[in-house]
DNA sequence: TGAATCACG
DNA sequence: ACGTACGTGATTCAT
């Protein structure tokens, strides 16, 4: 027997606002500020409902108006003493309406009748055209309607929280019928709605009464025998209570423009959904509502042709394409095969088929014709993998998305879903045991890669990110497939040695702690550290029992073991990520190919990963001989490090236009010294004056705070206050930037770097303190660092070209933020030098003089 | 899977 | 009176 849904929207959408808005909690908004926790809280309660839909099933949400009811009418002081909905709630009441919609789902309301009479009249209906009806509501006076086709499904707390009434259920429960539930309301009235009922009723009484005389009307017409109290009460209060009875009473007769069938759910357009999601931001909804129920007419809307050799084509100027490559890191997975939209045919090719496609392979290597595809870096190294050249870049779907919106996840199911289109194929992908080919989802990417791209490529204009977009990002893509394809060698033996040392080292720290200790425990276990220094042997760092380092230095003149204990750590690190962890990323050539992430960073920077290049030791001196094991086997070539000197602070000095920074730098003066004359009032400030004056420059950068810059140079608090007001009187341009980036983020809910890459930071609305002081903080750094990271990209672009068309083979090899390190043989060692050094110095034109240091080395070690 | 720790800019 | 530097990735333990 086909089901019917009926949800009391109203009832459900009040559940669902304060499900999540309580205590003070911030709730759920777009970046527009608008709210949307209830639509959140009510979509999950919806998506419930939606599992269990099956087909032929009904569903239907009823609503009130909101304008008075003939309810109202009757009696002017219905539901008086109801506080109005707060404003957040009724923001949400189209919207709510606008997404029931957007899913193609029945509602209705009318005006002069609340959501319970439209929901009694519907479940009515349905009942008798023979659907099971599911009732859903929060409202106890829909128990009236139960019977044997209608059950009532009371929501306490979200859809976990059900109580579910019946014919059975309700009397076991109340101790009398539905229908009596009027007859009970008529004795006790209803609190919520401003129906008194009969004084001195109660609970207990009523259900007795009802149980002995079975109505209202009789149990009026029995109180004329009681001597009691309430046989009083009863008589005297006899109109009231019959008024009581007449508002609870649920209209079942509500003339209706539909009959059941036009309830009947046909399923739901994923376009519209997906529109509605985009909008109000609801990043997961869609993801979780059932597949199953999607209208049959879209799924099949890309279709693509399997060919082993493609046709004929003459004059492509673009194509769209994708890789349907094994998940996980590129350089060594499977590459299954290709699909490519080409003069708006959809084709895929096995891999083995590729190489026989001459045409194709011209076609790619050809810059001219325009690619369309996502994430370009890592099917360009896929392809080189298989001797396939590409070029010619024109759009990525995933760089579009990241200077977008920087907080999206990337994955393509997630970056797809932002621009408003579905690539999940029908294929259920945890079934690929025996074939992991996915042909249609690959040929869903490349389709809509190039579908999506001029939507796209127009919001970028409209953030004015569309220059960053082509002329940094879509060039930089490229370099970076380059670096990793040329990887950067690993002495695996070197390494080998250093890791027996380091080995060697953990084992005698290891017994010299646990005789110190008195028992063997596991120091890499940070709360068995804990236990053994502020249990068994009862230090105190005032640090709540933090084993960090921080933590332990304050201990180590305390006892022996702390300093052993950082040393053991300091060894481990080495070892374990460092020895073994970068030899196991030693491919076939001696190289390491780390990923070079270009859409991850909040501000703009790479990541690197698979490993980790950018955080190789360089501080510790044991540490850093790590760096020896980088090196060419070939005697001719060595390793060029440049690195900007001060980059974040001279971009600070170009940012807020501070002229007396700007001259520190122009001039060439240590600037930790001069901050530190300018804050301590002194011409040659002492060493320790010195070392303060560093930590300001850097706290400055990171949205300093009195407290932090006290706790980082040991001064008090006090001290610390005095020497931050002191850094804005001496630089009074950077106090008014920081206003004004303050300023800015609150009005708009982001920051800018010079070449416009956003940062949104909505959290500077948050309710709690800490969240918004955080987004404030990262506010002032976001500009400083993300302008620091278009500058290097910037300069990478231009080198990379420059050392093209002088056809020198140099090759940029890493980037660390704001260094570049480059693979040089010796015949170029002087011409590269310098034009590696003039394109960093001048790759933007600021305001600051820029000053790029480094040099030459056979290892990395030696490079400086 | 998240917390704690530590490596880098 | 709040609790405190910004941005990453890898390893290990513990649930």
């Amino acid at each position: 027997m086909a089901k019917a849904y009926i949800i009391d929207g109203n009832s459900l959408l009040f559940r669902a606002y304060y499900a999540t808005a309580y205590g003070g909690n911030e709730i759920m908004r777009t970046k527009d500020g608008t709210p949307t926790n209830a639509i959140f809280s009510f979509s999950n309660m919806l998506n419930k409902v939606l599992q269990s839909l099956k087909e032929g099933d009904a569903l239907f949400v009823g609503f009130d108006t909101g304008k008075a009811t003939f309810r109202h009418k009757e009696d002017e002081t219905y539901k008086a003493n109801r506080k109005p909905a707060p404003e957040d709630l009724k923001i949400q009441m189209p919207i709510v309406r606008e997404m029931l919609h957007a899913l193609d789902i029945f509602t209705f309301e009318k005006e002069g009748f609340e959501a319970d009479d439209i929901c009694g009249t519907v479940s009515k209906m349905l009942g008798k055209d023979g659907y099971d009806v599911i009732v859903y509501t929060s409202d106890r006076d829909f128990l009236q309607l139960i019977d044997k086709k209608v059950s009532i499904h009371i929501i306490k707390t979200g859809m976990s929280n059900i109580v579910v009434m019946n014919e059975k259920t309700m009397p076991e429960l109340y101790g009398f019928q539905p229908l009596q539930i009027i007859d009970y309301k008529g004795l006790r009235g209803d609190s919520s709605d401003n129906l008194p009922g009969i004084p001195g009723v109660g609970d207990k009484t009523a259900v007795k009464l009802i149980q002995d005389y079975g109505s209202f009307e009789a149990i009026v017409e029995a109180a004329k025998g009681m001597k009691s109290k309430v046989g009083e009460s009863i008589i005297q209060n006899a109109e009231l209570g019959r008024h009581c009875y007449e508002m609870a009473k649920i209209l079942t007769n509500v003339e209706l423009p539909f009959t059941s069938k036009d309830l009947v759910y046909e399923g739901y357009s994923y376009e519209k959904v997906m529109a509605f999601c985009n909008k109000y931001e609801l990043k997961q909804f869609l993801n979780r509502i059932p597949q199953n129920l999607r209208k049959d007419s879209e799924l099949d809307n890309v279709e693509f042709e399997e060919v082993t050799k493609l046709p004929k084509f003459d004059d492509v100027k673009e194509i769209a394409l994708a890789l349907d490559i094994e998940p996980g890191n590129y350089n060594d997975a499977n590459v299954y095969g290709m699909s490519i939209l080409i003069d708006k045919k959809l084709y895929y090719i096995r891999e083995e088929n590729l190489k026989d496609n001459g045409e194709l392979l011209e076609i790619l290597k050809n810059p001219s014709v325009k690619k369309y595809c996502y994430d370009y870096k890592a099917i360009k190294v896929a392809l080189h993998h298989k001797d396939i050249e590409i070029d010619g870049l024109y759009f990525d779907a995933l760089l579009a998305a990241y200077l977008l919106d920087s907080t999206l996840v990337n994955n393509v199911d997630s970056i797809m879903h932002y621009f408003g289109v579905n690539v999940s194929s029908k294929k259920d992908e945890s079934l690929s045991l025996f074939d992991n080919t996915n042909p249609e989802k690959t040929c869903k990417i490349a389709y809509y890669s190039l579908k999506v791209a001029n939507k796209a490529l127009s919001d970028l204009d409209v953030l004015e990110c569309l220059k960053l977009y082509q002329e940094v990002e879509i060039p930089l893509a490229s370099v970076l497939a380059d670096m990793e394809i040329e990887g950067f060698p690993l002495d695996i033996e070197v390494l080998e040695k250093m890791g027996e040392n380091f080995k060697v080292q953990i084992e005698n720290i290891k017994q010299r702690i646990y005789s110190m200790a008195g028992e063997e425990f596991n120091i890499d276990s940070p709360k068995q550290v804990g236990e053994i220094l502020y249990g068994k042997l009862g230090l105190d760092n005032s640090k709540k029992n933090s084993t960090s380092v921080d933590a332990l230095k304050l201990l180590v003149d305390k006892h022996p073991i702390v300093s052993e204990i950082l040393l053991y750590r300091k060894y481990a690190k080495l070892l374990s990520t460092y020895v073994t962890g970068l030899s196991s990323h030693i491919y076939g050539d001696g190289k390491i190919h780390a990923i070079f992430n270009q859409a991850l960073t909040q501000t703009g920077r790479l990541s690197s990963s698979e490993p980790n290049l950018q955080n190789i030791s360089v501080r510790d001196e044991e540490g850093k001989l790590i760096r020896k094991a980088f090196y060419y086997k070939d005697d001719n070539l060595s390793i060029l490090s440049l690195d900007y000197s001060q980059i974040e602070l001279r971009i600070l000095a170009s940012l807020s236009n501070c002229k007396k920074l700007q001259e520190v730098f122009e001039s060439g003066q240590d600037i930790h010294a001069a901050t530190a004359a300018s804050v301590f009032h002194v011409e040659n400030p002492t060493p320790d004056q010195r070392r303060r004056a560093k930590a300001v420059n850097f706290g400055i950068i990171y949205g300093i705070s009195d407290w932090g810059l006290s706790e980082q140079i040991g001064v008090s608090v006090k001290e610390a206050k005095q020497i931050i007001s002191s850094f804005y009187d001496a630089y009074p341009e950077i106090g008014k930037y920081f206003q004004k980036i303050t300023t800015e983020v609150v009005k708009n809910g982001y920051v800018t770097t010079l070449l416009g890459r956003r940062r949104y930071l909505r959290e500077v609305h948050d309710a709690n303190y800490q969240v918004r002081e955080f987004a404030r903080r990262a506010a002032m750094n976001a500009p400083i660092q993300g302008t620091a990271a278009d500058l290097i990209k910037i300069a990478m672009i231009k080198v990379d070209k420059a050392l093209k068309e002088k056809k020198l083979k140099s090759k940029l090899i890493l980037q660390i933020h704001d260094e570049l390190l480059f693979k040089v043989p010796s015949e170029e060692k002087d011409i590269v030098f310098n034009l590696v050094k003039d394109i960093m110095e001048h790759a933007l034109d600021l305001p600051t003089k820029l000053e790029v240091d480094g040099g030459f080395g056979h290892t990395w070690y030696d490079a400086k």
